[in-house]
DNA sequence: AATCCCACCAACCGCCACCTC
DNA sequence: CGAGGTGGCGGTTGGTGGGAT
């Protein structure tokens, strides 16, 4: 039985990946982990060198620019990470895997469903729309709420939703996006009223709480809500 | 100071599409 | 056409560090 390490790479294994690929090129992952000296599976190589040791791999914090590209492809695309990093130059799928779950899920009203079937890949013959089947479509499980701007110069929205009774969102010194609620953009529609406010419509997946809105904390956001 | 809790994230696992023979 | 191998992908796990108690 061969001996195959797991867990957190040495900085000695990192260097001896890199040594070899940058010699010798990627040819076969799962041979080549024997020829560089690593006693790694070739996966786990491959995912080292795509995820960190690759040139151009970029590392740090999201922008805020960052996050709005990884909201508007997650409304977009779903869960196909890959194709959302394919959007953010220098961002893994992996790393942008784990900054949604860790700070965008909620917000989204995405839930842990163990029920959530996985979400298969999209073959690279694309679906004509009539051979959708179920799983494609939106899911009737959700909660239609309106946003209403009362008024855009102070950025300040009232939520009427049926979770609660009333939310004030204020902001002073940023943008405030309602859009970036959207959960289905083909179920969304953002109009201007004949008060001037801004309607935005949008669809979510189930009965919110406050703290599905909590992205707005960002914007310096009070909350005046009965739950 | 010690312990607990939780968020974060690197890395593994299993599934599946694609390729080659 | 089918079987087997490989790589790519998304879900999940487990180690770690920092804050709370």
């Amino acid at each position: 039985m061969e001996d195959i390490k797991k867990g957190a790479w040495s900085p000695e294994e990192d260097q001896k990946l890199k040594s070899y690929i940058m010699r010798y090129g990627i040819w076969n992952w799962s041979h080549m982990p024997k020829f560089a000296g690593l006693s790694r599976r070739g996966k786990s190589c491959r995912l080292r060198w795509m995820n960190y040791l690759r040139p151009g791999v970029k590392r740090g914090p999201f922008t805020m620019e960052e996050v709005k590209i990884v909201i508007k492809a997650y409304q977009e695309l779903g869960n196909r990470w890959s194709a959302i990093a394919a959007r953010l130059p220098g961002r893994t799928d992996n790393e942008i895997k784990n900054f949604f779950h860790t700070h965008l899920k909620k917000h989204l009203g995405v839930k842990n469903d163990a029920s959530m079937k996985r979400n298969k890949r999209v073959p690279k013959k694309a679906k004509k729309n009539d051979e959708m089947t179920n799983d494609d479509k939106p899911s009737p499980d959700h909660r239609v709420y309106d946003i209403t701007c009362e008024d855009q110069n102070q950025m300040m929205m009232n939520v009427s939703m049926n979770c609660f009774d009333q939310a004030i969102i204020t902001n002073n010194n940023l943008e405030i996006n309602p859009v970036i609620l959207e959960r289905n953009p083909e179920t969304t529609s953002v109009e201007i009223n004949n008060l001037g406010c801004q309607l935005c419509h949008f669809e979510y997946p189930h009965p919110c709480t406050i703290s599905d809105f909590d992205f707005f904390h960002q914007f310096d956001v009070l909350w005046d809500a009965q739950l």
